[in-house]
DNA sequence: GCCAACGTTGGC
DNA sequence: GCCAACGTTGGC
């Protein structure tokens, strides 16, 4: 059974629009460098998983449109090179430190989610989101992920 | 740009 | 292994 996730993102970094306009309109979600963050990349998210795309640091933020999992946990290239913001002199071939993930676009909604809906919402209280706001990758309960889809995102 | 929350680092 | 200092995230 497929499992649902959030992945936050800075739009003016990386948006749902360059993922949309990437080649086959996949990327790797490299760059995560937060152990509960890396355990979920490494041991929990496979393929086929849907990640709901969530956009921070902007105007609304919120989420923004769906993406699934196309390939599944393996070592984050930047960490092995020294030219990269995300290089770990620690991180060897042999025992990496990093995991990433690819995904691919799958939607866009015509109409974000808002934090602020899902705030007032009481059926998404217990999201992650609001419990642990900083954390970039999180699990999204399958009654959490039905709610999103049903009564909040746009068609 | 401010600031609260929280993760990481490093001295002891 | 504790905890203070420091850095980062992210909403506002």
């Amino acid at each position: 059974m497929a499992r649902h996730w959030l992945f936050k993102s800075e739009p003016h970094v990386f948006s749902i629009d360059d993922l949309e306009k990437a080649p086959s309109k996949t990327t790797r979600w490299d760059g995560v460098r937060n152990y509960q963050a890396r355990n979920l990349l490494r041991d929990e998210i496979k393929v086929g998983d849907q990640v709901f795309v969530y956009h921070s640091q902007c105007k609304v933020p919120g989420i923004v449109g769906l993406a699934k999992v196309v390939k599944a946990s393996y070592p984050d290239p930047a960490q092995f090179d020294p030219e990269n913001t995300y290089y770990d002199p620690k991180a060897t071939a042999d025992n990496p430190r990093w995991f990433c993930v690819d995904i691919q676009h799958e939607k866009t909604f015509a109409k974000v989610i808002a934090l602020q809906d899902i705030k007032q919402d009481p059926s998404l209280h217990d999201m992650v989101l609001l419990r642990q706001g900083r954390l970039s990758v999180q699990p999204v309960t399958p009654e959490q992920a039905k709610i999103l889809l049903r009564d909040h995102a746009a068609k």
